[in-house]
DNA sequence: TTTGGTTATTGACTAAAGTCAAATTTTAGG
DNA sequence: CCTAAAATTTGACTTTAGTCAATAACCAAA
């Protein structure tokens, strides 16, 4: 369906990739992109599969992850609205590398490979733009390999919940909270563990009084405690 | 140094970088480039420092690693001629995020932040060459976070001498080999273990008869053993 | 070549996290 | 509301890798 319909023009400002093309640039965006939804647990690709093109989340919460020889799952990402996925695969390669699903009800909107590169070539304010948004997740990457290097289980997941408090904007509140947009399983996986381990560690963060776990809802009792065991 | 007397287009040329530009844009980049000599250990930048430009390594070997705050090292890049470091910073933030020193006696090729900015926004084609870079980090380092959250140590050590064996030529000899070009600390440290682990590691490897280890040198017995351990 | 400092190895021990199995809770359909 | 499947938790145990301490090997400068 025509996106010009659903999603008006200041929305698509919105989005990091694409808040400073003028209307000429966002009409030849509109004109090729499209919007998808999926339902909690749809795949969106596989890996090895074909190619296409890369999405941006606009509503939901999508994971990106890889499977290993022995069939266990590595969750490399968790993407949140108005962020991009698949794009790296339009510079190498013409398979997708790693896996999509979404893990909450999704609004996405997808944007093909030809078209896309070609106004690229054509446009070095979105080139520079895209290659911030790479400098910025090569960060994110960067920060897990040193978090997988150096800390523990402990470490890494207090660490996480600081991160989603602050993305959260209830930090000011009385009482914090984040609500997981993801399965323990695959935060487990997010963080290099396995879900003994991470269920295990929520206990120990419980009895040292820093987090009250009540299902998907993790309510934060001591920020500070939490920034330090972070680092 | 004016870097044209040193470094001739043709040079240039072969970097991945450059490789598709023409005449005058080789003179532009020339007339901002600087040839620099580092001897083995020197500090090349430290984190925290104000970002002046990036690096491309023309002969020698570069280690990118960070301090945590307990004073430990992780390893983020080993960076051998003909590829860039600290290139991320053009689009995030004003300091090196991380510490680069040499490994062994460097010959650098240094590229201003600012000359090199504005060639970018005018060539689309330097732009793509640059994503493209960016996009094949970016799989190394999602390679890196898959090994370190699911392979034991002896995977990653096996996984890191075959990639070695492949880049060093000798694959095809009836004993191939590598000659390491960091310390067995900074091996340890870019594998996400220790130093004893990993002599403990090499041992074991040793004993299974996959490789023989000689101060430097690793002499492969049997590559087909250690790949099947790196999966 | 000697020497001091770093780097690497080895041993004994400890701690962290994974495995396997079972119980319990949650969730999604019918 | 009920039920089966999936997700999560818990327990007992094993494995892996880290810590600490001592020794050995290597390297660079005098």
């Amino acid at each position: 369906m025509n996106i010009s319909l659903i999603i008006k023009k200041d929305k698509l400002l919105k989005l990091p990739l694409f808040s400073e093309l003028d209307s000429n640039q966002l009409i030849q965006i509109t004109s090729i992109s499209s919007i998808h939804n999926f339902r909690k647990n749809d795949i969106i690709f596989k890996e090895g599969s074909k190619y296409l093109g890369f999405y941006i989340v606009l509503k939901g919460t999508i994971k990106v992850y890889k499977n290993n020889p022995q069939g266990k799952e590595v969750t490399i990402h968790i993407i949140k609205p108005f962020n991009a996925f698949a794009d790296i695969p339009l510079f190498e390669g013409k398979i997708y590398p790693v896996n999509a699903q979404a893990t909450e009800d999704c609004v996405l909107l997808f944007i093909p490979a030809d078209g896309f590169k070609k106004l690229l070539l054509n446009n070095s304010t979105i080139c520079f733009k895209m290659l911030s948004g790479f400098a910025k997740r090569m960060r994110t990457l960067t920060k897990k390999i040193e978090d997988l290097s150096l800390k523990d289980v402990t470490n890494r997941l207090a660490g996480f919940i600081v991160d989603e408090v602050l993305k959260s904007g209830t930090d000011k509140y009385p009482e914090p909270f984040i609500t997981l947009a993801i399965s323990k399983k695959t935060l487990a996986s997010y963080l290099g563990t396995i879900t003994e381990t991470l269920s295990r560690t929520f206990c120990k963060l419980e009895n040292e009084n820093l987090i009250r776990v009540k299902g998907k809802k993790i309510f934060i009792k001591n920020i500070v405690g939490l920034k330090q065991l972070a680092e």
